[in-house]
DNA sequence: TATTGTTATACTCTATAACTATA
DNA sequence: TATAGTTATAGAGTATAACAATA
């Protein structure tokens, strides 16, 4: 291809094509979860903290690849409203142990349905068996990310 | 679906799905991109002033979805490394036409060259019609953006 | 010495407000 | 009055550095 030929528009390239499709269901979502008083990042360590296996800060950090002086606003923003508890880990006193209040658990159920739902919307031009190639497809290409465990 | 059900993992959510893939190509990008002084960003605008229309500097904003105020900083840019030049508009003398230097069309055609092999790479793990399925299935969840034209 | 939580700080990205000049 | 470019400023969002408590 010679040097001066068309460049690609920017709806065909990916990097817009990711970035436009993210921000616009980031937009959305925000709207959708306002009314349960969080946004995608926290109901995301809503999420986290609702496995069987009780996380710390750092731990629960880890899990969605924050930092975990980010996490300490995450947690504060949570734990002002109720939503989940702070207490000091018995085994090693360094840790703060983060569990869901029940008003955590409702909050986090109805929230999910409002995910589930806008996710929903925003794939609807789709047919189902395109929006089911994206996914996988989208999760295959992040597979490699921490390579074979 | 009970309150109290297991919400679905982050690696099946949309939201987390799409940022991770746009934050792994943006990093892969910007480490392709940098040997040629520009980020992705910024050959995106080297794109948009590339066509047949000269541009101005709000046009150019508009395409790309910035404001003007941002424009300017990312022209600035362009213009230390000589890659643009801004002239005053002889029909509207409130506007500066942006067009590309001998040298930005060259840039813009290494650039190019490397962001298309960038894109092959990140690809890579898919077969080729899953791919396509993917680009297409994106450019259809971005095409309501502005509506039918 | 290393790790956890915390705070203060800084950095990046982008938008809003206000100014100048032009229309 | 409205628009284009510019500057200053502010607001998210997130990271780095440093400190206290604990291991």
């Amino acid at each position: 291809m010679a040097a001066d030929a068309r460049p690609a528009p920017l709806e065909s390239r990916l990097g817009y094509l990711l970035k436009h499709a993210q921000s616009k269901l980031a937009t959305a979502s925000a709207e959708a979860l306002a009314p349960y008083g969080v946004d995608g990042h926290e109901l995301a360590v809503l999420v986290v903290l609702s496995g069987d296996v009780p996380l710390s800060q750092v731990e629960a950090a880890g899990r969605l690849g924050v930092d975990r002086t980010t996490m300490v606003a995450l947690i504060d923003r949570l734990e002002d409203q109720g939503l989940v508890e702070r207490r000091r880990s018995p085994h090693d006193r360094r840790k703060n142990i983060v569990e869901l209040t029940p008003a955590g658990r409702e909050c986090l159920g109805r929230a999910e349905k409002a995910r589930r739902e806008v996710e929903r919307r925003f794939l609807a031009p789709l047919d189902e068996g395109t929006a089911a190639t994206l996914v996988r497809a989208l999760q295959m290409l992040l597979a490699e990310e921490r390579g074979p465990e």
